[in-house]
DNA sequence: GAATCATAAC
DNA sequence: GAATCATAAC
């Protein structure tokens, strides 16, 4: 089977997917993203056979699935803070989370893409998976089900947005240009600022 | 002036470089390498307008340099060995420390490498990058000067090394053969298990 | 040396 | 999607 489904394990079998899996009811599962692009990222997956296979910019035309996506997303929304601040010291509101859909994904099976805005992580390898959350390449969930004529709909003008958009910060906008390895290093500093901003003190013992 | 002679600034003008400087005296000073390959590396440089033009292969012929930088190496060991205690809560021995020369290095000063085995860093970025410090590309100091003879002396079989071994870890010897990212996460894993080995219990305490 | 970009093969 | 490899231009 191909790579593009890769996901479908979660959804089939998420008890086999040990620490991965965040959330799993009958329908629904919320598994970490293998590779996380933020501190925190998460993908929400509906179980359903027919669903699984929806495009994500039409799939929530159903209003059903579309109601109960957002509901799953509002605690799930919680439980990213939550862990921001026991695991980071980080003190944020859900305005510091992304949710939404890649317009061309490169995994077949429905899902969407709740992360943290920090964009730090080591995951994080090149412009394309940058502008792929920064861009309009990325598609808020308030924006769906996005209307048949959306340029959005479009995958080659998708896809050369990821190619061609100049790096943007996503804390402070400063442009980067093309230039990954700087951008990188800005983030790493913005989310570090984040952490030390909370003053933790730190304290190391030796117990051997 | 070209990338090759990027170093010439730490000899010339050390103070200028803030605390990129390890140590510095008359003859010598000792650098943080801009892009460390592990947790600590450090570059030696004799800051004689002569001696920094030599090739590294050949420079160790001079008996009085020879022995000068062996000295300077030992302070240094002790130093690294310091740091990595202090900094990371590891105790180690100057086995965990690897001193040598590149057979072919890019930069044009002479210059001798100080680095902890752990390879642990994110700027490990490649093969040619971890190849260049676990192959004979890489020569240790205790070998220097080569015989003029050493295959080692060859720049295009040595660069080839670099490119074609197959990645070992230097912790186990486990062959990861051309995967460079299963690799990392190995030499992680390795370096996290040597900082948990030493039982820290941190406490993290919040003061606003 | 670093870094960006393109390209197979999975 | 990941990952390896090659290649300019600095």
């Amino acid at each position: 089977m191909s790579f593009r489904f890769a996901l479908e394990r979660y959804i089939k079998d998420p008890d086999s997917q040990g620490d991965a899996i965040i959330y799993k009811d009958e329908k629904y599962v919320v598994i970490k993203d293998k590779f996380n692009k933020s501190v925190i990222h998460y993908l929400l997956l509906p179980r359903d056979k027919n669903l699984t296979k929806l495009n994500p910019l039409s799939a929530f035309e159903d209003d059903i699935l579309k109601k109960e996506v957002e509901e799953l997303i509002r605690k799930v929304k919680v439980m990213i803070l939550e862990r921001l601040q026991r695991e980071f010291g980080i003190e944020e509101t859900e305005e510091f989370i992304k949710v939404g859909v890649h317009s061309v994904p490169s995994m077949a099976n429905l899902h969407v893409h709740l992360l943290t805005k920090d964009m730090n992580s080591e995951r994080m390898k090149h412009k394309k998976h940058y502008n792929s959350f920064t861009t309009k390449f990325f598609v808020d969930f308030d924006e769906l089900p996005l209307k048949a004529d959306d340029k959005s709909s479009e995958a080659h003008v998708m896809e050369n947005l990821t190619k061609t958009s100049d790096l943007k910060c996503i804390y402070c906008g400063e442009n980067f240009s093309n230039k990954f390895a700087q951008l990188k290093k800005h983030l790493t500093k913005e989310f570090e600022k984040k952490c030390r901003s909370k003053k933790r003190k730190i304290e190391v013992i030796e117990i051997d």
